[in-house]
RNA sequence: CGGGAUGUAGCGCAGUUUGGCUAGCGCGCUUGCCUUGGGAGCAAGAGGCCGGGGGUUCAAAUCCCUCCAUCCCGACCA
């Protein structure tokens, strides 16, 4: 390629930002196509990216933005290794635990290691050492560095790949009070991070999962594409959201008034569904007992929820205290009640335990499988005809349904969690014994929180948020450089020239601008800024030597404005303040 | 980990069914001419262990065996 231009800052002669027309074939989501196909990353393995240099300048305006809303509420950064030697780990349980989730490798001595997914045991060991006093507390430490898991199916590009960049804070407080102060701080710098990241994006309330603790909110980034289904309040006023697996249930206890109505057992050949046996026996699916079978690590349980409703697993797995928990198998259905899989019940279940939604305790007459194959049992009465050994919320939440907080009506989305924040309480410390001396004397164990933001995936977040069919559309607080500047023609000196003075005023002006000196036509040009995502545009034609006058435009709007030269500098400080 | 599919040039694909190939096409890349406001045109090129290994055959991208990788569908997670 000529050198056209004399001075060299960011040209796009020399950035390595390959782009590619098409997309390759195993890129199905948006953010992954358009990274691709951009120039930002390229694939190493599967899960694992080459972050190219557009990537790594978006991922400094994020972590920038990170530390410096960390700092702000207190956070020191530090950096831990990645390599974690597999004794922490046993000590605090989890190298059993966390599964084939965890990379493991040895060392050249056959000893184990862990590549990092998390750094609660690295840290705690840390401040077990080296504080002692609750003069010491409360202290906010945190870093931004790889992580690793093995995930069972990595796919979507950065959204969830193998190795990830992931800020990662602790909080360690000397009580509960103080912990609640933490994680407020915390949930709050979370919220100025992403609001300047320029994303759309819900704090949700949200299960405490494997990590273990108590309270739990989800950041959760709106997109169709997320992963996660979460349901908020539909009311303005009120901040209600919740990720499905937590959203619980309002229950009105109103039992019909119904004569309770003797069993009969009814034929029902082939009916196994519960559409099939509403339609069949002619009665409303909120009548019908579901019963479906789980096994854990401590045998079978049957799950009754209303057929309306489909049990939420994660409140089942809560519910029963258990480390895991399947589906039951065809056989196991068979053994457990006798009958194929469509026709277990409640009743006369033996050595079952039998775990109830709250609303199944309030059906009357109510419809269940009869443990044995074609037939229902009608007029069923929780209580008279079966015991349920544990009665609470079990289903999934669906929207439309009141707000828990205001009653208002629910709405559903979906979102990318971009990040968690979450109160460990002594889970860790207890465990690894990291402890403190109050005023007294008297030994206390620390309380810890941690709070964790995936910045590669915020990254991948923001384009699914932002994107048209001509590709990316950076907000302006993490875009890789804020304008391109594209001559029209490079053959003509004039073009030429003026390009490289506005280019040069913008940079010394500290605008980040990329000037495309390569000497392609301009419809090639126009196509990769629009791919590529640079918040602003300015294009230099034959008009615009003519005129002195250049023309700037918005990437997210298609704005156009025509600028005198010496207001170019202003006028692009000015838009970007918008964007 | 189960079930399904696919591996051919940097990317997207054809060829495999029915062995005959000296392996093609589009984009991209190189050189020249031409063109310069939305992925132009012409010409000449470069680029392949047809995923790896083993077999069958006169002959294998093509048939068989076996690994490996990738993708899609099903209970995790930032």
């Amino acid at each position: 390629m000529k050198k056209i231009f004399r001075r060299s800052f960011m040209r796009a002669t020399s950035l390595l930002a390959p782009t590619l027309r098409e997309a390759p074939a195993e890129a199905e989501i948006i953010s992954h196509q358009l990274l691709v196909r951009a120039g930002f990353i390229r694939r190493v393995a599967a899960g694992v990216y080459n972050y190219l240099p557009l990537t790594m300048r978006v991922l400094k305006k994020i972590e920038q933005i990170i530390r410096e809303e960390m700092d702000a509420a207190g956070g020191q950064e530090l950096l831990m290794p990645i390599i974690q030697p597999a004794e922490l780990w046993q000590d605090s349980g989890r190298w059993n635990v966390y599964g084939p989730e965890l990379f493991r490798l040895k060392d050249r001595h056959d000893r184990d290691f862990a590549l990092g997914p998390t750094h609660e045991e690295i840290i705690t060991s840390l401040v077990k050492g080296e504080v002692s006093s609750y003069k010491q507390l409360p202290l906010l430490l945190y870093q931004i560095q790889n992580k690793y898991r093995d995930e069972r199916r990595p796919r979507f590009g950065l959204l969830r790949g193998r190795e990830f960049i992931m800020k990662d804070l602790y909080s360690f407080d000397r009580d509960q009070e103080g912990l609640d102060v933490s994680y407020m701080k915390m949930y709050h710098a979370y919220t100025k991070i992403f609001k300047r990241c320029g994303l759309t994006f819900r704090p949700v309330e949200a299960d405490s999962g494997a990590i273990g603790g108590s309270d739990t909110h989800e950041f959760m980034v709106l997109a169709d594409s997320g992963e996660a289904a979460v349901l908020f309040c539909g009311n303005e006023d009120c901040e209600y959201a919740a990720n499905v697996e937590k959203a619980a249930q309002v229950f009105k206890n109103e039992k019909e008034k119904e004569e309770l109505k003797p069993l009969s057992v009814k034929e029902t050949p082939n009916m196994r569904t519960v559409e099939q046996v509403s339609t069949f026996l002619n009665i409303k699916p909120q009548k019908i007992i579901k019963t479906i079978l789980y096994e854990n690590e401590h045998g079978v349980v049957a799950a009754l929820v209303r057929g309306d409703r489909e049990v939420n697993e994660i409140k089942l797995l809560n519910a029963l205290g258990c480390l895991r928990l399947d589906l039951a198998g065809e056989n196991t259905v068979k053994k457990a009640t006798g009958a194929a899989v469509g026709f277990a019940g409640p009743v006369g279940l033996k050595g079952i335990k039998i775990i109830a939604d709250l609303e199944v305790a309030a059906l009357v007459n109510a419809v269940a499988g009869a443990n044995k194959g074609d037939a229902h049992i009608i007029n069923v009465n929780p209580g008279r005809d079966f015991t349920i050994d544990l009665l609470t919320d079990i289903r999934m939440v669906q929207a439309g349904e009141p707000c828990p907080s205001c009653g208002s009506e629910l709405k559903e989305a979906r979102g990318i969690e971009v990040g968690q924040v979450f109160k460990l309480g002594d889970k860790y410390s207890k465990i690894l014994g990291a402890t403190y001396s109050d005023e007294n004397g008297t030994s206390k164990t620390i309380i810890m929180g941690c709070y964790g933001i995936g910045v590669t995936r915020t990254m991948a977040a923001a384009v699914e948020q932002n994107h048209d069919q001509d590709g990316i559309i950076w907000p302006a607080s993490i875009a890789p450089f804020h304008t391109v500047i594209i001559p029209v023609n490079t053959r003509d000196s004039s073009q030429v020239d003026l390009a490289e003075e506005i280019y040069g005023r913008l940079w010394s002006g500290g605008v980040e601008t990329v000037l495309d000196d390569r000497a392609e036509r301009a419809g090639v040009k126009f196509k990769d800024a629009d791919l590529i995502g640079y918040p602003l545009r300015i294009t230099i034609g034959s008009k615009a030597v003519a005129e002195k006058q250049v023309e700037v435009r918005v990437r997210k709007t298609g704005e156009m404005y025509l600028v005198p030269l010496d207001q170019v500098e202003s006028v692009v400080r000015e838009l970007l303040g918008k964007l």
